[in-house]
RNA sequence: GGCCCCGUCGUCUAGCGGUUAGGAUCCAUGGUUUUCAUCCAUGUUACAGGAGUUCAAUUCUCCUCGGGGUCACCA
């Protein structure tokens, strides 16, 4: 079975790059009838909090990525880890290095001053002697310093690395025990069945030392995806400074879990030509054999063509529902349909359609000059006042009711339909644009159109 | 700097030796619309460069250039 994961580590809210790779895994494991696990690497007790774990959730649950079986703590497994330190220690494959900080610190700026790689120097991989006083020793394992170590990546190819290049005892637990990241990273994908790995490209040249502690430990290697980054505008790997990352953010921006969803699935990821993808499809379609070499610009443009399809497709039962968010309240009007139908289609986000509604039941306090200008010339009053008659003598409910009272009107004055469109748009909406105004006042209803009419020939005589 | 990865329209991408290099987005223009938006149609724009291999290279190889990632007792 496939069992993929998802391990992030709490410093802070989930961003864009984590949630594409969180949702390969995901897609994958439920392609496969696999599991989807989670793990929060929180070793780091400085840097890490509960909040920046619970705002990850939080964000997985707004878009229904759901992680399979029990959330994994690194923090609760240090036992585990001590367990299979001690291993290697006894089976000599690691050992304990006395070497100071400022040793070290001194034999690497030494190098650095050569031109030499940084690399530790293996002082006590043989050491057999009496430890020095007063130091707490690190644990380093024993990686090959020859050799080739070979990556075999789904996305980018089998990838040799040189050991000389690129190895050296690096250290698996720390002067207080603590044991490192690549260390645990092995084990925990191991022990909890992990054999796909979907994750950044910049974890790809931690891979060898990964692979080091898998054979040292006699586990089997997994599959590597490793995925290329997403960058910002400038070409540089997107972080938390480049804005509006924070996943949970767009919600607030008014994207829906869907539109989100499919723009991400389609960064650095193809099916074809095919563009929209239900979530559905994504788990049917998605192999990581098709994930991109290359990384990709984080661009928004592509999101809001797809959020802006997403709300048109939409019914307006749930639109309506997802507008409480916005302190906008539809759900029993009576002309909810009527009003989401013209709404819809003009909206990109659902905070614009919160505001495009609040534009039209709300009576416009003040009238855009321009729109003056243009609106209310010549006889524009007369014509808005011959209609307010028109609407007094009459009970109209529906758009078309309100049309045919307008083709009264032009007929009977001879005028053109601009001249009574024009007025009225203005004196409903206090400006240009927007949509159909028989449906603005079929929404509004009869008596606040006539008090829109008559507070905008009060106001711009 | 060492090591590793990458390089098709501005952006997201299709392509897997022979294509008028396709789609989407963006932008522009036209149509529809009383307005705006939607929708429809049309259009501009790309194989980083240079050597090979081949009858034929966007596609295979090498080099150059460019970009990125990574080099901790962080994860």
């Amino acid at each position: 079975m496939v069992v993929t994961r998802f391990a992030p580590s709490p410093t802070g809210y989930l961003h864009i790059g984590g949630l594409r790779t969180a949702l390969f895994s995901y897609l994958w494991a439920k392609n496969r009838g696999g599991k989807f696990v989670l793990r929060i690497e929180d070793t780091d007790k400085a840097r890490n909090s509960e909040e920046a774990t619970q705002a990850i959730l939080k964000a997985f649950e707004w878009l229904g990525l759901e992680a399979d079986g029990e959330i994994t703590y690194q923090s609760q497994r240090d036992e585990i880890y001590a367990k299979y330190i001690k291993q290697l220690l006894d089976e000599g494959k690691a050992y304990k290095c006395y070497m100071s900080k400022e040793d070290l610190t001194e034999l690497r700026e030494t190098q650095m001053a050569n031109k030499e790689r940084t690399m530790y120097d293996g002082r006590y991989r043989d050491f057999d002697g009496t430890p020095p006083e007063g130091v707490e020793p690190v644990i380093r394992i024993k990686a090959p310093l020859t050799g080739e170590i070979l990556v075999k990546d789904g996305v980018k190819g089998t990838i040799s690395f040189q050991a000389e290049d690129i190895l050296d005892d690096f250290v698996i637990a720390r002067a207080d025990g603590a044991p490192t990241y690549n260390f645990v990273v092995a084990i925990d994908d191991y022990l909890m069945g992990i054999n796909e790995v979907i994750r950044g490209d910049d974890h790809l040249s931690n891979t060898p030392k990964q692979i080091v502690v898998y054979e040292a430990l006699g586990f089997d290697i997994p599959a590597f995806y490793h995925v290329p980054m997403i960058h910002n505008s400038a070409g540089k790997k997107l972080s938390k400074r480049d804005g509006a990352t924070d996943v949970m953010a767009y919600k607030e921006m008014g994207y829906t879990p869907q539109a989100l969803l499919n723009f991400l699935v389609r960064l650095g990821w193809s099916h074809g030509d095919q563009e929209i993808f239900s979530f559905e499809e994504m788990i049917e379609l998605f192999n990581p054999k098709d994930i991109n070499k290359s990384a990709s610009i984080y661009n928004t443009e592509k999101l809001d063509w797809l959020n802006s399809h997403y709300i048109k497709n939409t019914s307006n039962t749930e639109l309506a529902e997802l507008l409480e968010a916005y302190d906008i309240h539809l759900t029993s009007h009576d002309k909810k349909e009527i009003l989401l139908d013209a709404l819809k289609e003009r909206a990109k986000t659902l905070k614009e359609l919160a505001s495009l509604v609040t534009e039209i039941v709300t009576t416009p306090i003040e009238f855009e000059a321009k729109a003056i200008k243009k609106a209310f010339k010549d006889n524009a009053f007369e014509v808005l006042k011959a209609y307010s008659e028109k609407l007094t003598a009459n009970e109209p409910h529906l758009p078309s009711d309100y049309h045919s009272l307008m083709e009264e009107v032009v007929s009977e004055m001879e005028i053109g339909f601009g001249k009574i469109g024009m007025p009225l748009r203005v004196a409903l909406l206090g400006k240009m644009g927007g949509p159909n105004i028989d449906v603005i006042m079929a929404v509004i209803g009869k008596e606040e159109t006539l008090l829109r009419i008559t507070q905008a020939i009060e106001k711009n005589s």
